[in-house]
DNA sequence: GAGAAATAAATAGTGCCCGC
DNA sequence: GCGGGCACTATTTATTTCTC
């Protein structure tokens, strides 16, 4: 997917402009008018892969220049960036390094002129909201320090300039990249010894953390207070020389000047015992006027902000209709609660599991990385993710009722178990006459009549309609009695007390009208369809290219990626791996494993001749060819004319190898084994010796297991 | 497998100080 | 007095560990 990126650098007086080669936009921010402008290029680019030349890219420049120029923006393109080198600007170096990552994409670009400082000069002014007040241009950021905002900026910065030398870390300040140094060093100097437990750190912060748990601690922020006693007091002007300069040495610190005057400052800030000023509001303390002044204003702002947030989150509640809408179906109060308590709710997207802490719902979400669901468990999940989705664009994922129980729609009963239900059902209700409408003979026979085929997605979503006369005559109470009676929905555990959210709930239970092409979501709702084709925008793009479109779903197994191309696929998992892709001879197809290059080769070599593989034979490790090839050649070679024909692979005789997963078939065991990994990663595979099914968890084989035995003891 | 807490690490806000 | 940089620290996020 397309990000849709900005770079901001006041310290270097530079702007970042990217270039988004699907979009073929350009893409800067404007100091001038603080916000974020796209400037389409004319030049459209072929839709071979290696169509980037030169002459296109001079091309995609001179245009954007054009276009930049004409538009009498701010900004004149002054070089694209090359590895190593330094950016000027009219004949002056600019002052900001690029790391050689950022270079090292034809996409990026820094443009500076003279016009970019005449905005620079008037981007002082205009973020200045009144004296010693500064706002950011990105975002809500306020602070009374131009230097606060400059360092502030960063955070809006995609560049990392301080990299460590001993890793890959990389900061985009230099204080951090300090602390973060502080890892690599073994050394005892930096590290923080408890006295009275074996804690140790090299972090002050987590010291005195950690301190405080020790309630007889004593006075820990002594640091004033650490001369020695023995320390005789400070000299007021110690005059030495250096370089044949003259030094002012501090005789408490070792802060040294060479001006006199600073040297006095120095002294009178750091050395002397001058009466504190003290906040009236909170603890602060400083011995500055100005800074006093400076902290009093943010202070009481700070005071207003979080009585405002508050007033607003409350507000914020009450004035969507749709969001209260959403809440009477979820549980209203308990989300109030919970935003009101700062109650952070982490949900499975997949099932019901939930949890206050976060890493346990990694930890949990690993179990859905394990195990292919079954269908049934399959449609649960897309159900609740699509109910998921939903909540994520009202906000409302963390925030629903904990207590989440699947409920009888014909008793009180109730279960955290869906299969409880049914089983509940089966044993309880099977007997009973289904719910009857009072003028159709079943209760799902009316739903599908009356609710499903006339509901119209579209003036539902858009949460306007009204229900009709139709709809409350038949599943509504009497008139005045409405919300006195929850509408429970037979196949799941939604129950709503307005039947114009049941009917627009129940047709989710018939055939879904959109289905998604990249990836198995189906909807009946078209408004969370086309929220849902969002997530596949880059791969929208993409399709009326020329690229062969595969059936099958590719799933990275080391995160949420899915694709329906296998090229793609591939280039995402080398990202992971880091492994060079390797390119079959024949056609565009690249994949970073042996084994599978090896698989797809065999669908060429039904007529090829060998000798297109292997033109040159040397040795096998100089050759760095797939395994199976090399076979063929030495086939080849024993051939006394050392050019044949290819045997054809394909033969009848030849057993298939299914992939339970997707339309994978491979007639070697081992590479339906390699390909299984590109679903289960490279942990080892365990099989069923009763069925097709397979997994990486031998517990979750354990667990299968019992399926099997449980139909031994039926029979 | 999951709840809960501890620990580690990264990130960003800001007080403080120094050079000019 | 201003701008910039450093250092400290709170907060957030990720990982590990203990326990049931």
């Amino acid at each position: 997917m397309l990000i849709y990126k900005k770079s901001y650098f006041t310290s270097g007086s530079t702007i970042t402009m990217k270039y988004f080669k699907r979009k073929k936009i350009f893409s800067y921010y404007s100091l001038e008018q603080n916000k974020c402008f796209e400037i389409k290029s004319n030049t459209l680019y072929n839709n071979n892969k290696s169509s980037i030349d030169s002459e296109n890219e001079n091309r995609v420049e001179q245009n954007a220049m054009t276009t930049l120029r004409e538009s009498k923006l701010p900004v004149v393109l002054v070089q694209k960036l090359n590895i190593g080198e330094k950016i000027y600007a009219d004949g002056k170096e600019v002052g900001i390094s690029v790391s050689e990552e950022d270079c090292d994409t034809p996409e990026l670009y820094v443009f500076s002129s003279d016009d970019i400082n005449s905005s620079l000069n008037k981007e002082k002014e205009a973020p200045e909201l009144k004296k010693d007040k500064y706002q950011c241009p990105l975002c809500t950021y306020v602070t009374h320090k131009k230097g606060h905002l400059n360092q502030h900026q960063l955070v809006h910065s995609e560049v990392k300039l301080f990299s460590c030398s001993q890793c890959s870390y990389k900061s985009k300040r230099k204080n951090n990249l300090k602390s973060h140094a502080l890892r690599h060093s073994s050394s005892s100097a930096n590290l923080l010894e408890c006295v009275k437990c074996n804690f140790r750190t090299t972090f002050s912060s987590q010291f005195k953390k950690h301190m405080l748990q020790h309630t007889s601690v004593d006075k820990l922020d002594c640091e004033d207070d650490d001369y020695p006693e023995n320390s005789k007091s400070y000299v007021d002007k110690q005059p030495n020389s250096e370089n044949g300069a003259k030094l002012f040495i501090c005789s408490k610190c070792a802060y040294k000047t060479k001006y006199e005057s600073i040297f006095a400052r120095h002294m009178s800030k750091r050395h002397t015992n001058i009466q504190p000023l003290h906040c009236s509001e909170c603890d602060f303390v400083t011995n500055e006027k100005n800074e006093l002044e400076c902290h009093l204003l943010k202070c009481s702002e700070r005071d207003f902000d979080i009585v405002s947030k508050k007033c607003l989150n409350i507000q914020t509640l009450e004035q969507s209709s749709e969001d209260k809408l959403d809440f009477e179906e979820d549980g209203i109060e308990n989300h109030i609660n919970d935003t009101k308590d700062n109650k952070k709710i982490f949900k499975c997207s997949k099932c019901n599991f939930e949890t206050k802490y976060g890493s346990n719902l990694s930890r949990h979400m690993l179990r859905h990385a394990d195990l292919q669901p079954s269908n049934e468990d399959k449609l649960d999940c897309e159900e609740n993710g699509i109910e998921n989705q939903k909540n994520d664009a009202d906000k409302l994922s963390n925030t629903k009722d904990i207590k989440k129980l699947f409920q009888c729609s014909k008793c009180d009963f109730e279960t955290k178990y869906k299969k409880s239900v049914d089983r509940h059902m089966s044993k309880k209700h099977l007997d009973e006459p289904p719910l009857h409408c009072t003028n159709v003979k079943t209760f799902d026979a009316h739903l599908e009549s009356n609710h499903i085929e006339n509901s119209d997605e579209d003036s539902q979503s858009s949460g306007n309609s009204k229900p009709t006369t139709d709809d409350t005559q038949h599943l509504d109470t009497p008139s005045g009695e409405e919300d006195l009676m929850w509408h429970k929905c037979p196949h799941c555990e939604f129950r709503t007390k307005k039947s114009q959210y049941f009917k627009r709930h129940m047709p989710k239970h018939s055939i879904f009208k959109y289905k998604c092409e990249f990836c198995n979501y189906k909807t009946h709702r078209k408004a969370f369809f086309a929220t849902h084709l969002k997530l596949h925008e880059d791969q929208i793009s993409f399709s009326n290219s020329e690229e062969e479109v595969n059936e099958t779903l590719f799933e990275c197994p080391d995160c949420s990626f899915k694709t329906k191309r296998k090229s793609a696929f591939n280039s995402h998992i080398s990202q992971h791996t880091n492994k060079t892709l390797l390119s079959c001879f024949e056609c565009d197809f690249q994949t970073p494993n042996e084994d599978e290059l090896d698989s797809h080769i065999l669908s060429h070599t039904k007529t090829k001749n060998v000798e297109r593989y292997i033109p040159n034979l040397k040795s096998e490790d100089d050759l760095k060819i797939p395994r199976l090839k090399r076979a063929k050649v030495e086939q080849v070679l024993q051939n006394e004319n050392n050019v044949i024909e290819v045997e054809e692979p394909m033969s009848e005789e030849i057993r298939w190898y299914d992939c339970p997963n997707c339309n994978f078939k491979a007639n070697n065991k081992r590479f339906l084994d390699s390909h299984l990994r590109t679903h289960f990663g490279k942990k080892s595979v365990h099989e069923c010796s009763i069925c097709s099914y397979r997994t990486v968890s031998k517990q979750n084989l354990k667990v299968h297991m019992f399926k099997h035995s449980d139909f031994n003891l039926k029979i």
